[in-house]
DNA sequence: CTGAAAGCGCTAACAC
DNA sequence: GTGTTAGCGCTTTCAG
């Protein structure tokens, strides 16, 4: 019942051979190109029609060299931000003609440099990438090398000379630490799931990930107050909700922090969740900030503040951009895409008592 | 800068010859399969690294007829639960050797043909998809008479022979649906993505949408009671906060329900957003139910009763059966995925002013 | 407009 | 173990 031979479909020859005419007449008509008269065409349809002929798309990627197919690489594809993302990325695509092929690397440095020999040998026209460390590029070069369209995705290696479409965060973290510190707040902590296991100090080099412009940020507004940032208070592997867990015990048990902020929803949650189980209140005990906007968000009391951003776009464009490269289109300049800061209810004063600045 | 010319890259002539073996002796090295001595396999990696090989895959699949590639057709990739799912598909189908070709439908079921079309011409090695629509199988249905395996997910259209991974929702809508009756509770409203312009009725042909069992759960739970149960209350088509708005303005004008069932957490929190913008407190005013789980719905005040479902080993179970079926290994019998009430805070009894049993 | 023929890069017989 | 040969299904020249 569950395998009967995949029968082995009509081909052009095939419909030619039907349709009384040539193997090249036939593909003329059947891929519309080219000139075919009213007839054949009509003659070719029917024949096609009748043979229940499906082109086979990879025969012809090996003649033309073009796939029309975009590779996808994703660090968490189950992570919210991603899906909205990909999303974009998929409905541009599609509307141009291109399929996507999605693979996931839960931010493993491996399974990135795999995914993109992967993609790379199934011939996609071009690739989507959001590195996952700064470290490891060469896989990345080589594409570029190869002379395959690349845009980096949602974090940008410098060092590579490879479009990237990334948020700008300056503005919108300047902004929510300023309000932290006003708010008497000196000791943030941030949590991000980047993976990275050395020792952080506040020159590491994190090169372009998202969380670098974001920390930097955070760091710079401090010394702009003349004020000290902890680096100790800066977490990275967050990826699951025992690391979280662990991380929050670890952060609370010395001199804690009076406020925290998420790198993302999925962080975000845990992090609540944790809080919430060691009656930790919002902003009462810490106060809460968390970057990507959810509708639950505003839901939850208090309504969390959040520095928001506009991630389907971010993911249409890059698909945009790369589908430009690919067919050599000069990329028009757009204008840069912002995050915005939206001022709900989860940053409040220091409490007194754990006022340690 | 942007587009030097795609350079072809040494193939596996150019590497036999580079190493001064036959083409086959190489293909056989580079392949890691048949009879090669160690000197050959010595020599040709050497070359095939000096030369920067990188096998095209697709030539190998136009003369082994295997792609290794899964398709995968969701509704809806933005959404959390297909997120999850798709991590699930990803994590068993590179376990296996295979990747993932993602398409989008939106719950478009011309999109869905298309999708369905664009992946067997792109020579997958099978397809699971989230069938959008019951009324709509042709397409599906060649798939299978080309010998092509497929898997459903998370519906299933019965007089489709493909199997079907969905989740059991029976024992946990009855438990969720007996509480709000118990409670008090006789006007439920259900809310649905699913794409359904006709009018509603009990009878509705609605095949194997998990929505169908749910729905039908609830009504059966009603019949048993010997009460009966509004379709009125049954909405679909809650694709954005514009729609569930506008539903939520219909359902409240009239003889409201007392409490609300979101099929999907996207369609939760839109509706909490509409239902809190509205004033209208939960569970004072409104019962509420949601089916899947995520971490914000304990979160939020009240905590949300919710079903939860084994979303991430779902769709793991979708690409190890497409595998086995594509392998032709017999599909181990497994148990059912059940889903699961989880109890918490959102339902409570009828208020009293409200109450119109 | 139409057709014949030459590949794209790889693997699968089939000999040696 | 190794090499030769013949394709997979399609799209191109390049002639007519």
């Amino acid at each position: 019942m569950t395998r009967e031979a995949r029968r082995r479909s009509a081909t052009v020859a095939d419909v030619a051979a039907a349709a009384g005419v040539s193997k090249a007449q036939a593909a003329r008509a059947l891929g519309s190109y080219g000139q075919v008269s009213q007839a054949v065409r009509d003659k070719v349809q029917k024949a096609a029609k009748d043979l229940g002929f499906r082109r086979n798309r990879l025969a012809a990627t090996m003649t033309t060299g073009r796939s029309n197919i975009l590779g996808v690489v994703v660090s968490e594809i189950e992570n919210p931000h991603f899906g909205l993302a990909v999303r974009g990325m998929s409905d541009t695509a599609r509307a141009a003609g291109y399929d996507l092929m999605l693979l996931n690397t839960d931010e493993n440095v491996e399974a990135e440099v795999d995914a993109v020999r992967v993609l790379t040998e199934k011939q996609v026209d071009g690739l989507i990438v959001t590195p996952s460390f700064p470290g490891r590029t060469e896989h990345l070069q080589e594409v570029i090398d190869l002379g395959i369209p690349l845009v980096q995705f949602d974090r940008q290696i410098k060092d590579l000379d490879a479009e990237a479409v990334t948020v700008d965060f300056s503005a919108a973290t300047s902004a929510a630490i300023e309000e932290l510190i006003r708010t008497g707040h000196r000791r943030v902590a941030y949590l991000s799931s980047l993976d990275w296991d050395e020792p952080f100090d506040w020159d590491a080099d994190l090169d372009g990930a998202p969380v670098r412009q974001r920390i930097h940020g955070l760091h710079q507004a401090f010394v702009i107050h003349g004020l000290e940032a902890d680096p100790a208070l800066i977490r990275f592997n967050a990826r699951s909700s025992a690391a979280v867990s662990a991380i929050v015990d670890d952060l609370l048990s010395g001199d804690p922090p009076t406020a925290f902020v998420a790198s993302d929803s999925l962080i975000a949650q845990r992090l609540l969740g944790e809080l919430a189980r060691r009656a930790v209140r919002i902003p009462d005990d810490v106060s809460f900030l968390m970057y990507d906007d959810f509708e639950w968000t505003t839901l939850i009391s208090p309504r969390l503040t959040v520095i928001a951003q506009p991630v389907y776009a971010a993911g249409a464009r890059a698909a945009a951009k790369l589908i430009a490269q690919i067919s050599g289109t000069p990329g028009t300049t757009e204008e840069p895409l912002e995050a915005t800061l939206i001022r709900r209810d989860s940053i409040g004063p220091v409490a007194v008592a754990a006022h340690s600045g």
